[in-house]
DNA sequence: TGGGACACGTGAGGC
DNA sequence: TGCCTCACGTGTCCC
């Protein structure tokens, strides 16, 4: 992994610490710094310990301290790195790819996969379809459009009522949500609503979980009025053939 | 971006220059990596123009070529980083994540969105619940065990006969894959199947393709029997209410 | 042998 | 100040 030899570092090194760019402190050689430079050589560096240990911190010299934050930083940028690996390992196992496929390809289906996830679950759950019996509220988790707009999709099955569309309205408004586009399905008493939400740059995403939060009450408050009484036993899936 | 005072950095170059570690060439100093470690110096290395291009190849110097080959190298991994990058931009902006989440967090929660929304195809797909009345056959891209077993899932919809079984089991042998579960539903004389299915190490991902469209000649197969010629005109997607 | 992919150590910048 | 993240240039391996 590394070269064998390291009698250039090892040159380099004198040089650094001659010129005084680095601090080979009371030890005459700068062994924790070689022995990552020099980790397969078989000289005997690595017999030497210096005890970087934060219990030792103390009467340490401001070069070894800087010495001993190099090797830190150094090792901590090896966790980091590690821990993205295995990130991107998870994801060649979720999307069944070869373990030998290279970042930026495996990046790349994933985006792609992610798009095709998304555009299926949008499509499969009951959106533009007639009202169900349940109630429901979804919001799906939107994407950016390319003005930076945060665009998503929100889904209302309920009893239907006078005063639903005026509630509804009135969340949107005092969300400061813009409606893009609107569907309404009404059977039975029961309506669906599908809206297509604008949410403009000045948002964050938590808007998106105040709508969900805002609709499900609206939900509640549907559900506590007399009308819905009678309707609460019917109120379960049905398996409908 | 880069160290503002290059002193350090010229005394380096010089010291690698005089013991044959890098070369400077008949120019007397590398201005062009001089570049690159002080970007932002005002100094006047930026105006020497080595023209590394490959139509001035010919007649360049083993060192030259060398330096020329060390600028290739260099840019082309900016290349290779910025595509990774933009790739994590795009991942981003599809799971509403702030633009300055960082890498490791942000693939976290790219693992955790993708197992979700195989999840939730998974379950929205109309598996496990009665046979509809259009053929399907949905083979989900599934995911590796543990064991480094891959296992996936797959749905077959169809009219039901009696040689169907044999003939799907013949099919899974032949592709040496195992059944680890099956759920059979029949209704009003149509079938739907739910497998859960293993392909053992030594498979590749193609096995699923191969599966899928053994199961799409399976059910072309029952298509083109007699019986089928009455049901053509109800094979269509109902919306049932 | 040249190009692509990767891990590495380091400097800079943000809290 | 110390810790964390990032981009960078480099050495190494592989095709």
């Amino acid at each position: 992994m590394q070269p064998e030899n390291c009698s250039e570092n090892s040159q380099l090194y004198r040089f650094l610490a001659e010129n005084g760019m680095i601090n080979v402190g009371a030890y005459g050689f700068p062994g924790a710094a070689m022995q990552t430079l020099c980790t397969s050589s078989s000289t005997s560096y690595h017999n030497n310990n210096y005890h970087f240990e934060s219990s030792v911190i103390t009467d340490m010299t401001p070069q070894d301290r800087a010495l001993a934050a190099l090797k830190n930083h150094k090792e901590a940028e090896k966790r980091r790195r590690e821990r993205i690996n295995s990130h991107l390992d998870k994801l060649r196992g979720l999307l069944l790819c070869n373990s030998k496929t290279d970042k930026a390809s495996l990046l790349a289906k994933v985006v792609q996969r992610v798009r095709e996830l998304k555009q299926q679950t949008s499509e499969l759950s009951g959106l533009e379809t007639f009202p169900s019996e349940t109630d429901e509220v979804t919001v799906l988790s939107g994407e950016y459009s390319s003005d930076g707009q945060l665009i998503f999709k929100a889904s209302l099955c309920c009893e239907d009522r006078l005063d639903l569309m005026p509630d509804l309205n009135e969340i949107l408004k005092s969300l400061h949500l813009k409606t893009l586009k609107a569907e309404m399905v009404t059977l039975g008493g029961r309506i669906r609503n599908v809206l297509i939400i604008a949410a403009d740059k000045d948002h964050s995403v938590e808007s998106v979980h105040f709508l969900q939060n805002a609709l499900k009450s609206l939900l509640e408050r549907s559900n506590s009025s007399e009308k819905s009484k009678r309707r609460r036993i019917l109120d379960r899936k049905l398996v409908i053939q």
